[in-house]
DNA sequence: AGCACGCCGACT
DNA sequence: GTCGGCGTGCTC
């Protein structure tokens, strides 16, 4: 129906004296849950005027379940099987989401294989999404005399104790599952009532201050008072006004007063409170509040960042591309000045009135990048980032909005912020493997959706990367991608000198101690002497990755993965790193009775540890998951490393990103082969990437830096163009084994990844599985094979791999074959409790 | 996902 | 009988 059919109906209607005709409208919305389908909600008329696509909505599921959801359609056609829910709530009066966004959604749900409501809870900080609670609560008009069961009857005392309880804390408290038979009968006599309690979680953060009332403003009354108070003794409320009167230009300008001065900083140390509340009450002064942004402490300076001859060329280059192609790599080796070139070609889009986006892997998003790009951008940049608290992610999704924030530097969850003006995405540190999550489902790739956004809105993509992936440098070699090349390290800095020790040799002489050799011990303490700094990488956290009994050579495994536990000193304790368990650490052998257990292998914690023997004289500090859990313990070891409070510097790939050190001029790889070793296709490339990125590390400015890699295997071709640093060369030897094994770049995988509880029912399963596979897609169907780790979490684990060619294949069909074979599988009486997992593009 | 409902074995 | 565990199916 037009709207003018509407009109001329409306008024039809109102002639013959009868009510205008109300038109029910119908959303259809994206709820955070697994769901195949939108579900369908009427909309109550009052909402008719407000209600539009990309509003957050609060809608019932179920008998009682309360959550946000995202109006993704708005229409007038009533569903014909079932008759819709009304909406509880409408939110937003402008859309939270944007069209661009939900067609994002849309696209990451088709191609990754998962539901549209897996993606609206990625995308979404939690913050904006409301979900209730069940609770319970004593109905003061319960007959103390109904009977009552023993479980009622302690549950009930509970909750009269607790004046509410939720039902999780119920089920903790019972020790027992299946609660709600209980809390049934309990609300049927009468006893509790259950309720939803709505979470809004999203909280502004508010400043008290304080200000001079508009009568002591002026020098004059001000003066009288202080004399006054002088006189008086006063002189804890003189000390106030001093103290406010120095903090504020009240004199100078009187403006400066209306801005007053934080409540917190005024009354610190030597002011008194009380005092401050006598010059309240008394009218001088008087108390505000603002809601102040999470972002507004970190200074703007204005600054601009100056090319280098080749920065500048490079930041030409790229910018002819961009004429004819949508996405340009630029290959900087480390210490190129990657980011200057960046932050020009940012300064320029901004410039022209467009959004920018960079992203960054996480542990790549430090304090330093981020002072360095706010000293350029001020508050119009936005941080997004887990480290953030979920009110802090809110406030850059609402900035992104308002316009606030033209610019955000983020991890990979920021490709999914509310943009709608995106001129260029910069993504940095392009190969890195922590764009891609995991888990849970969306399992997207946040370089490669930053392709998909950029061409929703007409953007432009940077790729960076000292060791690109080799993906994209087919991609670039293809001519898909511009390519730009930086090879010029900044400020005529040399590229570190790398060397080896074969450490199978040095065993063999006995010149290892506890696997340090001479060469690393001497390069380290001859830095010591020297007063410069060194970087020790082992890309290993714990103590040591499993312990052993020397006499019957039992190793402690988890229980529910099959994994040797991971020995932790600080804690005494036994960790495993896939799900978590922990458990003290035995002194005795429970098989035999020895108590000669030993650790083995090398965890950074283990390297500290022995490093404290071997060199007594090192200050040494340690950076890993274990030491950085904390918002501030990053920027704390970094502070102090930069400081000079730190000789050597031990860690995990965390310090291989983003972070630039002036005094460190040599950097050891304990152990190399463990990296080189790993079984997948990518071992080499992801060898080859984190070791020049870890070397890179070393030499700044003037000096040279020195490298040293412990390993077994010198003769291996990776390590040989490590030490030449030379990528192409790699990339060239590599490129067709992955052509011959129908791997990626030349192909696009999928991987399923099976799971049960029991081993050969996991087995079976993952064989009708690729059988009903191969039926429809031949030898692309690889597998199934059990994974490294075969067991985690008391699940058994099959991996099936699919190999999909390039060019000429229907995508969508294959895709639809893999869903409608693993729905067999799952509507298979035999394998009902087996789950199966979809990763497109693992890896 | 989370919740309801229905079936079934173990116990007052 | 009925309590509590577990499997199944639906959510608009």
């Amino acid at each position: 129906m037009s709207s003018s059919d509407n009109e001329i109906n409306e008024s039809a209607s109102l002639s013959l004296g009868l009510f205008p005709e109300v038109v029910t409208l119908f959303v259809d919305v994206i709820v955070p849950l697994p769901l195949p389908n939108l579900l369908t909600y009427r909309v109550p008329a009052i909402m008719n005027d407000m209600i539009q696509v990309g509003a957050r909505v609060i809608v019932q599921l179920g008998t009682r379940r309360i959550l946000t959801a995202i109006v993704a359609r708005v229409h007038q056609d009533p569903p014909k099987k079932y008759i819709a829910k009304p909406l509880l709530e409408l939110l937003d009066e402008a859309p939270m989401v944007t069209i661009y966004q939900l067609e994002l959604f849309r696209w990451v749900a088709d191609y990754y294989m998962c539901h549209i409501g897996e993606v609206m809870n990625a995308a979404l900080p939690s913050g904006l999404k409301i979900n209730s609670e069940s609770k319970l609560q004593y109905n003061p008009e319960f007959d103390v005399n109904t009977p009552l069961t023993e479980t009622e009857g302690k549950l009930l005392e509970a909750v009269q104790e607790k004046n509410s309880l939720s039902t999780d804390e119920a089920a903790r408290l019972l020790g027992q599952k299946d609660i709600y038979p209980i809390i049934k009968s309990l609300s049927k006599k009468g006893a509790v009532l259950v309720y939803e309690e709505v979470k809004e979680k999203y909280t502004p953060k508010i400043v008290k201050k304080i200000r001079l009332t508009r009568d002591y403003e002026d020098w004059e009354p001000l003066k009288d008072l202080i004399d006054e108070l002088e006189d008086r003794k006063q002189y804890k409320q003189v000390g106030v006004l001093m103290k406010y009167l120095a903090r504020v230009p009240v004199m100078q300008n009187r403006i400066a007063n209306a801005d007053g001065l934080e409540k917190s900083v005024l009354v610190k140390d030597d002011i008194s409170e009380s005092a401050l509340k006598t010059l309240l009450k008394k009218n001088v002064f008087e108390e505000f509040e603002i809601i102040i942004s999470r972002f507004a402490d970190v200074p703007y300076s204005g600054d601009d960042v100056q090319l280098s001859e080749s920065q500048q060329l490079a930041t030409e280059k790229i910018m002819s591309y961009f004429k004819t192609k949508d996405t340009v790599l630029l290959h900087g080796i480390t210490g190129s000045g990657k980011t200057a070139v960046y932050i020009n070609l940012i300064q320029k889009v901004l410039a022209s009135g467009s959004q920018v986006l960079y992203l960054l892997p996480e542990i790549a998003l430090t304090t330093q990048i981020v002072s360095r790009l706010r000293k350029v951008f001020g508050d119009q940049m936005g941080i997004y980032h887990s480290k953030f608290s979920d009110n802090e992610r809110v406030e850059v999704w609402r900035g992104v909005l308002s316009g606030k924030f033209n610019f955000v530097i983020g991890v990979r969850s920021a490709i999914f912020l509310p943009f709608d003006n995106l001129g260029l995405i910069v993504v940095d540190e392009e190969h890195e493997s922590s764009y891609k999550q995991y888990d849970p489902a969306p399992r997207y790739n946040a370089r490669d959706l930053a392709l998909v956004v950029a061409r929703l809105q007409q953007a432009k993509v940077l790729m960076g990367s000292a060791t690109p992936s080799f993906e994209s440098f087919y991609n670039a070699k293809q001519g898909r991608y511009g390519y730009v090349k930086l090879t010029q390290r900044f400020r005529e800095a040399q590229l570190p000198e790398i060397s080896l020790v074969n450490i199978r040799i040095e065993r063999k002489q006995k010149k290892l101690k506890h696997n340090f050799s001479d060469t690393l011990l001497t390069s380290l303490k001859d830095n010591i002497t020297k007063g410069e700094q060194s970087i020790l990488f082992q890309n290993r956290r714990g103590y040591a990755p499993y312990v052993m009994c020397e006499d019957c050579g039992w190793i402690p495994h988890c229980h529910q993965c099959n994994v040797s536990l991971t020995y932790h000193q600080h804690t005494q304790e036994m960790r495993c790193h896939y799900c978590g368990f922990t458990e003290q650490m035995s002194h005795q052998c429970p098989v035999c009775g020895s108590t000669r257990i030993k650790t083995m292998g090398y965890g950074t914690e283990k390297i500290e540890d022995e490093l404290k023997l071997l060199l007594p004289q090192a200050r040494t500090a340690r950076m890993d998951l274990d030491t950085t859990r904390q918002k501030n313990a990053i920027q704390n070891i970094v502070q102090a490393f930069e400081a000079g409070e730190t000789d050597i510097l031990i860690g995990t790939q965390m310090l291989s990103k983003g972070l630039d050190f002036d005094k460190v001029s040599f950097v050891g790889i304990f152990d190399a082969d463990h990296i080189i070793h790993f079984p997948d296709f990518r071992a080499h490339e992801r060898a080859f990437q984190l070791l020049t990125q870890v070397a890179g590390r070393a030499g700044r400015r003037n000096t040279q830096g020195r490298v040293l890699i412990q390993t077994g295997n010198p003769e291996l071709f990776v390590i040989e163009k490590i030490l030449q640093n030379d990528y192409e060369g790699l990339y060239e030897k590599e490129i067709p084994e992955r052509q011959k094994f129908n791997y990626p770049p030349f192909t696009r995988l999928i991987r399923l990844i099976i799971k049960h509880e029991d081993e050969i029912t996991a087995e079976e399963a993952a064989q009708t599985l690729a059988n009903g596979l191969r039926e429809k897609m031949g030898s692309r169907v690889l597998g199934p094979e059990p994974p490294l780790v075969n067991r985690i979490r008391n699940q058994f684990l099959k991996d099936i791999l699919i190999k999909l060619e390039k060019d000429n294949i229907n995508l969508r069909l294959i895709k639809e074959q893999i869903r409608e074979e693993i729905q067999k599988i799952l509507t298979t009486k035999q394998f009902k409790q087996t789950t199966v997992v979809i990763d497109v593009d693992p890896m």
